[in-house]
DNA sequence: GTCCTTGCAAAAGCTTTGCAAATCC
DNA sequence: GGATTTGCAAAGCTTTTGCAAGGAC
């Protein structure tokens, strides 16, 4: 997710249409950096939006998911988190305070992940996530 | 898990009871490499112990878990699946055959992991998988 | 005998789906 | 007007828990 405009003409061009509760998820992902989860967003709109259910958010995301506008992370173990980055990076997840931080490949020294083939498999992607204690609560 | 006497030898010292269930379990994962859910081991498991509850596959487990003998995943995002090779270690996901395969860092290259700081985030552990096509499917 | 463990069943929580009514274009 | 989308409710799944009966030591 670029830009609201950006978003917007993508979901046009792939030929969903624009409803009020899209555009509200679209708007509330938009530069959103708490990575929530489908549940927070729900319940954080539904202050604004007293009748959006919790299957129109939850469709919203998937279909945002698939026109790669948002990424799905599970970094815990009982729940989904939703990214509007979908640049590569890397993720931190607090033990203390729950918090995930984006960590970019240029503030990470040492960490080299390889794209291609390992041990004979063709990679297509990877997930790579830390834990621990982020510089907040340390 | 390295092997059975020693497992064995562990649950005794932690103060846990030795019980045909646990035991059966234990059995099944020693040197197993192929990642399963706790439903997958407690099907197989019921085969030949009919009586043998889910809930008992479950607490062992995570008892297991506990001490250290084996580690849960989640590559997938609907369920864990167990590994008893706590050794660091990667995981290739493939999305063909659903099959989870282990590889380690020395057939891994271009691979570097770090560990210790980042971005002023103090690192206790990691997680890493890649998906793509593996080796049998291609 | 005592405490831990098992097994059954049900609760919990998030995710997913069915379907009539509403809405976008 | 036609097809998509919404909202509600319920179903689906895995995980987790409560508790009486059973078993390890």
């Amino acid at each position: 997710m670029h830009s609201f405009e950006n978003t917007i003409q993508k979901l046009r061009s792939e030929g969903f249409k624009l409803t009020p509760q899209r555009l509200a998820v679209i708007k509330y992902m938009i530069g959103n950096k708490s990575h929530p989860s489908a549940l927070a967003i729900h319940k954080e709109l539904k202050r604004r939006y007293p009748t959006l259910s919790f299957s129109t958010v939850y469709n919203t995301l998937n279909m945002l998911q698939k026109i790669d506008e948002i990424r799905s992370i599970h970094v815990f173990d009982d729940h989904l988190n939703y990214d509007p980055n979908t640049e590569p990076h890397i993720h931190f997840l607090c033990s203390k305070c729950d918090m995930v931080h984006d960590i970019f490949l240029e503030q990470a020294e040492g960490i080299q992940v390889y794209a291609g083939e390992i041990d004979g498999h063709l990679v297509d992607s990877y997930e790579l996530f830390f834990k621990g204690t982020c510089k907040d609560c340390r």
